[in-house]
RNA sequence: GGGGACGUAGCCCAAUCGGCAGAGGCAGGGCACUUAAAAUGCUCACAGUGAGGGUUCGAGUCCCUCCGUCCCCA
């Protein structure tokens, strides 16, 4: 029975040799020219699911591809070990945060080998290795004694609940904590930040020269939210106060008819009347346990969301005195925390001036069909003073210029950026490496003293707190300064961290004389293909190209790398039942089984070709069958591969077997359409190529096309499959010619057998087609047109006119107007 | 509310520059092989491109409006 194809034991056979043989180890003395395939390391959440599956795939397709290009492609592995989940877990009652993680480890490692997908296991890194860690604290040294990093007060989401800090990310869109359900707070707590915007405009400027999808860039520069605009002192009638505000639109100026300020800013005590006491207390308070969105929405109005305070302050703009409030749809966190309030040209100005019954007072003309409400758009500038007749444009640097006249305030830049938060009142990450002396104050542990490690014997409190606050072992520590006692940092660093340099620490893992080794660094860097989901289009791949520029300007890394990611694929999600397949969700499908039922070629080769690698997919009930028959293929190309001649000599020439050279034709345009669409990732038509190149070579063994021309088109047959269905190309080319196809070079077409010998061109009568000619694919525009016009079918549609106008687009068309 | 992407056979998807709407597949019908079934092979049908308008000799492709789905920002 040499047809049955059995893809279990042939794809645990293939996956042990290209292991034993190290086929895809690479050394930084490689002589071929390095290619660096990197995917998004996972979260070690046990079996793999879906959406790895098509990660991996789609990475391995360019590891293999790449590779029989003759690249040396370095293809790693790891796994973002630390993080909620484990510790969650252990909360509930189950095993220590380590052990869950390992075994969880392990179950993934099994899923993606299982899956045939190559990497150098060699350099396979975790985030809670010793070693990780020791030089994740040693890069955290480095930005504090750059000023990078740094501990400050700030307004952070605290769930009561959980007794700890949470990430935005983990504060659900009603305001609630996404674990425990509570209300989340605003509190003011000391934490450590990563000051990111100091590279807020280097990171906004770079996103241009990126070869990354339009969609993820627009996202990232939105979220640095860079604005330009002006920063001015407004005084407070009858007191020594001034309020410091920000605006994107100084030409608003004489439209200002109140002022607001943030809950949280420090003026508001010092503004609050006593008649106003009440009710501003009132709005602080309920400030307090709303989220950001909720308070920048505008759902459900404004009222009720702001007070007066009882002062007035001065317009500059025309000495007029308006009215100050605090309202909670104006962040802290923003600008200055307080804004002049400009209700005819800002929505939520005009929304709450409506709401407290407050003037509006337009300063742009708005155009004749405007319906009403605030007007953001283009005009001239009314109602003005100085800036009456400009344009809005013109009025902004002429209102900045005049500010800055008045010594009240100046042209000023702001983003949205915020520095980065990385405190987590948490156990399972990696340790924030200080320690607090008596004398000393915040003291860096040295790096000869690290890694600081997470003790083993801890307990899990349900109330959420950390153990390491508990653990007296871990939080008494001795100053390395004085050697008196101090206490240790019991913060761990937000797992980000970890994500943000790892891709470096794979260019040589088991250097030890720092985190990154520069040499293996210039080497490989930076990532020529990095792959993953669109999920972490913002923080992720922001915090990774924040790390790469500052860890190579405090000596970690090569200063000249700038960019880690040259290009960026973002794939698509599995939707199960309309909803993002996730194991949160539980409605993961296992690859696991398929691996058994019909192999990993048959499951690979599912996901590359059931659409294009950015689209999303639904898993629906045809699913299944789709892969059944990707299976069915597989055992049809294998079938060939045996049954096929065996060549007989070499390839005939055009005159002699015209047959054989339409087959040739078939072959060659194949490799010219895959190598294209590889290039792409358009890996769906791809595989389509392969099955159309397939059935005509079926075909053409069945009715006896010449032996060379059929062994040529699958041995070419067999190497475009080497990069999708590794393991079946790999046993079927081993059966046909006892070499390996994964060292094979990429075939190359032949550029003779790429144009076509005959083209039938359209003639068009009016646009419609009334003929098509069989036609040189060389023919000129004149010959054309005679062919055109010496047709019967086209003379009997003209009907005896003579055409006014012929377009000619030889050889596909001709196209007679009467 | 603002911005963006998408909408092609029953279903998943193709269609370089605006030039024959169909490459590949799933499901379905028929036929061959078979005692039968499975497996395999061959074969057939199925849409005029979400709706409407515009530009053009010619529009799935470009422009406008509307509908629907999804994403981002508020």
């Amino acid at each position: 029975m040499s047809d049955s194809y059995d893809a279990v034991a042939v794809e645990a056979r293939w996956q042990q040799r290209w292991a034993d043989e190290g086929t895809y180890e690479v050394d930084l003395d490689d002589p071929r020219p390095p290619y660096y395939v990197l995917c998004m390391y996972p979260y070690p959440s046990g079996q793999a699911h879906q959406g790895h599956v098509r990660n991996y795939t789609f990475g391995d397709v360019l590891v293999r591809y790449r590779t029989m290009r003759g690249f040396a492609v370095l293809s790693p592995f790891g796994f973002d070990s630390f993080g909620l989940p484990a510790e969650n877990a252990a909360i509930k009652g189950g095993a220590h945060p380590r052990v869950h993680t390992e075994a969880r480890i392990a179950e993934l490692k099994q899923s993606v080998l299982r899956l045939g997908a190559v990497y150098d296991w060699r350099r396979e890194v975790r985030s809670h290795d010793p070693e990780y860690i020791r030089w994740s604290q040693v890069i955290f040294n480095r930005l504090l004694r750059a000023g990078l990093a740094y501990r400050a007060q700030a307004p952070v989401n605290w769930c009561p609940g959980c007794q700890t800090v949470l990430a935005n990310e983990q504060v659900l869109a009603d305001g609630t904590c996404e674990r425990s359900g509570d209300v989340v707070e605003r509190r003011q707590l000391e934490q450590w930040f990563l000051r990111i915007t100091a590279y807020a405009d280097e990171l906004l400027e770079a996103l241009d020269e990126l070869d990354w999808p339009e969609r993820v860039k627009t996202m990232q520069r939105n979220w640095i939210g860079r604005s330009e605009g002006a920063r001015f002192r407004l005084a407070v009638a009858g007191r020594e106060l001034g309020i410091d505000v920000y605006t994107t639109r100084p030409d608003t100026g004489f439209g200002v008819t109140y002022v607001v300020v943030a809950p949280e800013h420090p003026l508001v005590g010092a503004l609050t009347t006593a008649d106003q006491r009440a009710a501003v207390d009132a709005i602080v308070e309920e400030a307090s346990h709303r989220s950001e969105l909720e308070r920048t929405s505008t759902e459900g109005g404004l009222e009720k969301r702001g007070a007066f305070t009882g002062s007035y302050a001065v317009n500059p703009f025309n000495g007029e005195q308006v009215p100050v409030y605090v309202a909670d749809y104006v962040l802290a966190g923003y600008g200055t925390g307080a804004i002049m309030a400009v209700p005819a040209e800002d929505a939520r100005d005009h929304e709450f001036a409506v709401a407290y019954n407050l003037p509006i007072v337009r300063t742009t003309q708005p155009p004749d069909d405007f319906a009403g409400g605030a007007y953001t758009g283009p005009g001239t500038k009314i109602n003005s003073g100085f800036l009456d007749g400009l344009t809005v444009d013109e009025a902004k640097a002429r209102a900045i210029g005049w500010l800055a006249q008045q010594g009240l305030g100046e042209r000023s830049v702001q983003y949205r950026l915020r520095d980065w938060l990385i405190s987590r009142q948490r156990y399972w990450g990696c340790p924030i490496p200080v320690v607090t002396c008596p004398v000393h104050g915040i003291v860096p542990v040295p790096d000869e003293q690290l890694p600081v490690l997470l003790p083993d014997d801890v307990e899990f409190h349900p109330s959420g707190e950390s153990p390491l606050r508990s653990h007296d072992g871990f939080r008494h520590a001795t100053c390395p300064v004085c050697g008196g006692p101090a206490l240790r940092e019991t913060d761990t660093m937000d797992t980000f961290v970890d994500s943000s340099w790892y891709f470096l620490r794979f260019c040589d893992p088991s250097y030890d004389a720092g985190p990154v080794n520069l040499e293996a660094a210039r080497h490989f860097m930076p990532v020529d293909q990095y792959i993953g989901g669109v999920t972490h289009a913002i923080l992720h791949l922001l915090y990774a190209r924040f790390f790469t520029r500052a860890l190579g300007d405090v000596g970690c890394s090569p200063p000249e790398l700038r960019e880690p990611f040259q290009q960026l694929f973002t794939q698509g999600m599995i939707r199960l039942g309309g909803r993002a397949m996730s194991k949160s969700k539980g409605n993961v499908v296992s690859p696991n089984d398929y691996f058994d039922r019909v192999g990993a070629d048959a499951l690979r080769l599912f996901h590359l070709f059931v659409g294009p690698p950015v689209d999303d997919i639904d898993w629906t009930a045809q699913t299944d069958e789709i892969i059944e028959g990707c299976a069915r293929y597989l055992r049809r190309v294998y079938r060939l591969a045996l049954d096929a001649p065996r060549p007989a000599g070499s390839v005939p020439t055009q005159a002699a077997d015209p047959v054989a050279t339409a087959l040739r034709r078939t072959t060659h345009q194949a490799i010219a359409s895959v190598t294209a669409d590889l290039d792409r990732y358009q890996f769906n038509t791809a595989v389509a190529t392969c099955r159309e190149l397939t059935n005509a070579l079926v075909r053409a063994a069945d009715a006896g096309v010449d032996a060379a021309a059929v062994d040529e088109g699958v041995d070419v047959l067999l190497r475009l499959l080497a990069p999708l269905a590794p393991h079946l190309a790999a046993e079927a080319y081993e059966q046909r010619t006892g070499r390996h196809v994964h060292l094979e070079p990429w075939p190359v077409a032949e550029a003779a057998l790429l144009v076509a010998e005959r083209l039938t061109m359209v003639v068009q009568v009016d646009g419609k087609v009334r003929d098509r000619i069989d036609v040189d694919p060389a023919i000129g525009e004149q010959a054309a047109v005679e062919l055109a016009l010496a047709s019967d079918k086209v003379q009997a549609a003209l009907a005896g006119a003579t055409p006014s106008r012929i377009v000619a687009r030889p050889p596909r068309l001709v196209n007679l107007v009467r």
